[in-house]
DNA sequence: ACGCTGACTATTA
DNA sequence: CTAATAGCCAGCG
């Protein structure tokens, strides 16, 4: 069952210490993280979206920050997520410290023909890939 | 329980 | 353009 949503995952569903492991038990019960997962493997490449464009497509409630946050276990999971395309609403690599090393964000946007200056999205307007609009949920 | 933090965003000055 | 503020909500000491 893929990103659609009409609940709002509440705080009790995610309580499941996603940074340290994510459900190895095998219960694979849809998680807040799982959604922004799967939203995230969606963008194109050479496109980006942003923290709130992603919460917005799974429903307003949950802050922007949750994203970054489920983002920050994203890595963990498999199949990996393509974190580096998600930047924040002003086209800021804002998350490029927490990969490997900072510079991987850039060099992986860059190798799919996305311009990045001064740790800023270039032509931000037209890569910027909305989930809600693209996915019409 | 309390207060602080954070890969955010919108608003105001 | 920058800076400050206020919401946001799970995690942690």
């Amino acid at each position: 069952m893929p990103i659609t949503n009409p609940f709002m995952p509440t705080r009790k569903s995610i309580d499941s210490e996603p940074l340290k492991s994510i459900k190895p038990s095998g219960k694979k019960d849809e998680s807040f993280f799982e959604q922004v997962f799967e939203v995230v493997r969606l963008i194109p490449k050479g496109r980006v979206t942003s923290y709130g464009a992603i919460a917005a497509a799974l429903g307003t409630k949950l802050s922007a920050r949750m994203v970054g946050w489920a983002m920050n276990a994203s890595h963990l999971t498999k199949p990996k997520v393509p974190a580096h395309r998600v930047v924040n609403r002003n086209g800021l690599l804002s998350g490029k410290m927490h990969f490997r090393y900072p510079e991987q964000m850039q060099e992986l946007l860059e190798k799919e023909g996305v311009r990045v200056v001064d740790d800023k999205v270039q032509d931000f307007d037209k890569r910027f890939w909305d989930p809600a609009k693209e996915l019409l949920l």
